[in-house]
DNA sequence: ATGGATATTTCAATCGTTTGAATAAGTAGA
DNA sequence: TCTACTTATTCAAACGATTGAAATATCCAT
């Protein structure tokens, strides 16, 4: 059986499909009488408007493509998850692709949102991405581009972003506050703009603290859990006594290292890490860790997509990082 | 600048629209050379093809909807990320909606995705859902409908589900063989049938192994970590030695009932959880659980869409679990 | 009745692409 | 030279909804 078509309603009715268009939309144009019975016949014939048609007609989408490395990453889902529930009150729906960190498919991503005629495109880059041409032709066509998290700072465009400096440094100077005096870093990749920020922010609140850095106890090649075990044999044989690290997981092998070697956690050895892994706060001793917070990045990368009209081309909100307190960082007990 | 067109290529080649849009899908109806000015035109001019003009004219939409209660689960993230990766491979976009478990959004999605056209629906019930009428609107409008894991069974279409029913009784069984004698549940909640075929699955590995079932062994009422905790302080006053949870966050409570009771884990007690969650093996020690295959479903969910030519409409595919075997339940460090 | 304002509906073009049928041009065989 | 067949292109009608302008219908005051 074909589907009904505001045509066939029109017949049925010996009406025209302007009118049923204009009754279906609720114009002011149309007699009471003439909506309801419209109303009434539609839903009879079982009649579901066709979204492409109208969209043809209109010119764009009410369509919004968000485009990550990865779905199944809690981040990442937070983000989405916060992003859609924005959205989708204001109407829009939410297309998604997912670029399984490799350059190539965000190429592809790109061009299929645009050929969809998205209203708008929310975008965290491939570990691979470095050329950003693929974001000139979203600009080109008049569709809204807004990066988040793992964003390029030359493309005109809203950027909403970690405020990565101020976590790490609020991390580094809590475990200063609880008395640890050698704090070495697991400090990501450099490769990567999130991670020098929380480089940054780690040193300076040393510094601010009139501690030395000491480049020896700073690790620029770690992010997984093996690595971070490795990194922090080589600390704890520098007398290191606490570490901030800049992901969850390096962290975990960095706890790892510091029981075996027979330390206690939090009393000889205290580590803070980043993100907020929900395995954090479940195991014993519970991990302190800077938390992002992907749900809100969402919902502002969202609200900043619905609030851009174009006059201020590039802007940037950062999201604030919260510390988590758990027991591997929290020395004395009573202290705040 | 408005966007280029086939037209507008076709004007500038002295073409028509009809030989433009065969060029550029590749049609072996077009001599090579015009192809080659055309592809060269479209790329200088930047055009775009319009999906939805396409779509329009073709009468469906290469799109995929896929429902989910939230995708911020790491269960369901998965699931869209397997699905996803095979339906992108078949040319397909992927729709993602979200009912945050209300019903009312659920209803909502569905409108939206047949307004959209899509080719297919992929859905996992939010736990309001009892009613199935807005699934006939779907049925009716000869989109392929997908049900996963939270699925009605009265509803004619392909179903992909978990083999809970195995995956608990090779849990239980586990727990038997390394000599544990008196087992308990954590049984879920029995509304939902997930967990019913959870429950049937421990007691009938009691019952093959010759063991009797003790009801005041069996709680249905538990899901989280702060009743699972309390249901094990109970069942461990019963003289339970071990139990399979049918949660891994329920598990996650009965640990730490059993380890505050002095008991040691496995030795004293022995646990088995479900979901495979990623804290699970993360932990000390790490907790056994039948782990369940998110990804894996997504694919099958995807192939079964793919595969749905109609002729099969009341198919059901069941994804195995896999036990996890870690610290929590082996008793015997040697044995398999 | 009649002009005029207002309410309601119809007309007709349009969005950009696809596709069956028609046409034109070129080639081969008789 | 004529027919028969390829090959390449154009024509024209869709797909379903929207929208400005034009056309009617309705109502009111004179």
């Amino acid at each position: 059986m074909r589907k009904a078509t505001i045509t066939d309603i029109a017949k049925e009715l010996n009406l025209t499909p302007s009118t049923v268009s204009r009754a279906l939309c609720g114009s002011s144009l149309v007699k009471q009488e003439t909506k309801e019975a419209v109303e009434a016949k539609a839903k009879d014939m079982g009649y579901v408007r066709n979204v492409m048609a109208s969209n043809l007609r209109k010119g764009v989408a009410q369509t919004v493509g968000i485009i990550v490395p990865r779905i199944n990453r809690q981040f990442f889902s937070n983000v989405i998850s916060g992003a859609e529930s924005v959205l989708n009150d204001a109407g829009y729906n939410v297309l998604i692709c997912q670029t399984q960190e490799r350059y190539e498919k965000e190429v592809y991503a790109i061009d299929t949102l645009l050929w969809n005629q998205v209203a708008g495109i929310i975008i965290s880059h491939s570990i691979e991405t470095s050329d950003t041409s693929h974001l000139s032709k979203a600009l080109n066509s008049n569709v809204r581009l807004i990066q988040f998290d793992r964003v390029f700072y030359n493309i005109p465009d809203v950027k909403v972003v970690n405020d990565n400096y101020h976590g790490a440094y609020t991390a580094t100077k809590h475990l200063i506050d609880n008395g640890y005096t050698r704090i070495g870093t697991l400090a990501g990749y450099m490769t990567s703009a999130q991670y020098r920020e929380r480089l940054e922010g780690y040193k300076r609140a040393l510094l601010d603290a009139g501690m030395e850095v000491d480049e020896r106890l700073i690790f620029k090649d770690t992010i997984i859990r093996e690595t971070g075990y490795a990194r922090a044999k080589e600390a704890l044989d520098l007398g290191c006594d606490a570490m901030y690290s800049a992901g969850d997981f390096s962290a975990l092998g960095a706890m790892q290292a510091a029981k075996e070697k027979g330390l206690k956690i939090p009393d000889d050895f205290g580590i803070v890490g980043t993100a907020n892994e929900n395995f954090t706060e479940l195991m014993t001793p519970s991990m302190s860790s800077i938390s992002l917070k992907p749900y809100q990045m969402g919902k502002a990368a969202a609200q900043a997509f619905l609030n851009d009209d174009g006059s201020n081309p590039d802007s940037m909100i950062t999201i604030e990082m919260e510390l988590m307190k758990r027991e591997s960082s929290n020395r004395h007990k009573g202290s705040k």
